[in-house]
DNA sequence: CATATGTCCTGAGAGC
DNA sequence: TGCTCTCAGGACATAT
C-alpha cells in the first residue's frame, strides 16, 4: 500500500546514494516467481552498470533513480513493494539488489510480487510517466488546478481522488483520511461539490500527505511497509477514520466510524461530520 | 469519451 | 490442530 508518503519516505531514505555509481544488478534467487523487470533483467544490466546516480526523484508513488546517461531505474512498490539500503524485512521476497561502488546496495524486496523495476531510456520517460498517465503531483498542484482536474466528473470524490492521471500520489488509505479532515463525504459526486469545498479538499489533502511524511508513513497490522532503514513509519497512530470500523469519530465524539466499499476499496467516514 | 469491473499476488485471519 | 476461504489494494487491461 506504498502511497505518496511511504514513497517519498523511500525515497529521502536512499538519497545518499547520489553521486555514486553502480557496480552491480544483482537478482536474488527467489523461491517465487522472480518481479517483473522491465524491459528485461539483462537491459537494465547493460544499461545501469558502470553508470553514475545524479538524482532519486518520486513520480506519483514510483522512486526514480536518476543515471548520468539520462536512462532512469524506475521503482514500481504497488501493494508490497519496497526500496531499501542495506537491510531487507526477509531474504525470501528479495528481487533486486544495486550493489553501489561504495559497497551498499539499493535493494527491492516485495511481499506479493506485484510490484515492478523498469529501466526507462531517456527518450521513453515521457511515455511511461508523461502528463498523459500522471498528473500533477499531490503536493505541487494549487487548489484551483485540482478543481479544474476533478469537478466536472460524475464520480464520487472519493474515487477520483485516485485517479492518477488526474493527480498522483493519493493512495486508498490517505483518501480517506484527508476527505474526513476536510468535512466532505466520500460519496459526494465531484460535479456536485462548491469552490469552497475544493479549497478544503486541497487544504487537507496538503496537511495530511505532509503529517503522514514527517510521521514516515503508516505501517499497518501486516507491517509490510518499511522504511528505506526497515523501520516501521509511525502515522498509523494518528489515523481518524482507516481501518477504525465501529469506532467511535474522534473529532464529534458522537458519530460512529463507517466502512463501505467503492470501486472495490474501503471507504472509511463518519457520516455524522462528513457531509 | 468517461466510467466500471476483473486481474495479478501472498499472507493474515476467520471459521469450521 | 489444520484445512479452506476471503480479503487487502496498487496499476493496468478489458468491458460497458
Amino acid at each position: 500500500m506504498p502511497e505518496l508518503p511511504e514513497v517519498e519516505t523511500m525515497r529521502r531514505g536512499i538519497l545518499s546514494v547520489v553521486g555514486r555509481r553502480i557496480a552491480e544488478v544483482r537478482l536474488p534467487r527467489c523461491r517465487k516467481r522472480p518481479i517483473l523487470i522491465a524491459p528485461s533483467p539483462a537491459t537494465l544490466r547493460r544499461r545501469a552498470v558502470g553508470q553514475k546516480i545524479v538524482a532519486v526523484d518520486r513520480a506519483g508513488k514510483r522512486v526514480v533513480l536518476r543515471l548520468a546517461s539520462g536512462d532512469a531505474i524506475v521503482f514500481e512498490p504497488r501493494m508490497a513493494g519496497l526500496v531499501l539500503l542495506g537491510t531487507p524485512p526477509t531474504r525470501e521476497h528479495l528481487r533486486l539488489r544495486i550493489v553501489l561502488d561504495d559497497g551498499r546496495e539499493v535493494l527491492f524486496w516485495d511481499r506479493r510480487g506485484l510490484g515492478l523495476v523498469r529501466l526507462v531510456r531517456q527518450d521513453e520517460f515521457e511515455k511511461h510517466y508523461g502528463a498523459a498517465k500522471l498528473g500533477p503531483d499531490a503536493l505541487a498542484l494549487s487548489w484551483q488546478e485540482l478543481a479544474a482536474r476533478l469537478a466536472k466528473s460524475r464520480r464520487p470524490i472519493k474515487v477520483a481522488l485516485l485517479d492518477q492521471a488526474a493527480l498522483a500520489g493519493v493512495g486508498n488509505l490517505y483518501a480517506s483520511e484527508l476527505l474526513h479532515l476536510a468535512r466532505i463525504d466520500p460519496r459526494r459526486p465531484c460535479n456536485e461539490l462548491s469552490k469552497a469545498e475544493w479549497r478544503r479538499v486541497h487544504a487537507a489533502m496538503l496537511e495530511v500527505l505532509h503529517a503522514a511524511i514527517r510521521h514516515e508513513g503508516s505501517t499497518l497490522g501486516d507491517g509490510t511497509y518499511r522504511n528505506a532503514l526497515n523501520e516501521e513509519g509511525s502515522y498509523q497512530n494518528h489515523h481518524r477514520v482507516y481501518d477504525r470500523a465501529g469506532q467511535r469519530c474522534e473529532r464529534c465524539r458522537r458519530g460512529e466510524i463507517e466502512r463501505i466499499v467503492q470501486a472495490q476499496r474501503s471507504t472509511y467516514f463518519c457520516a455524522r461530520c462528513q457531509k
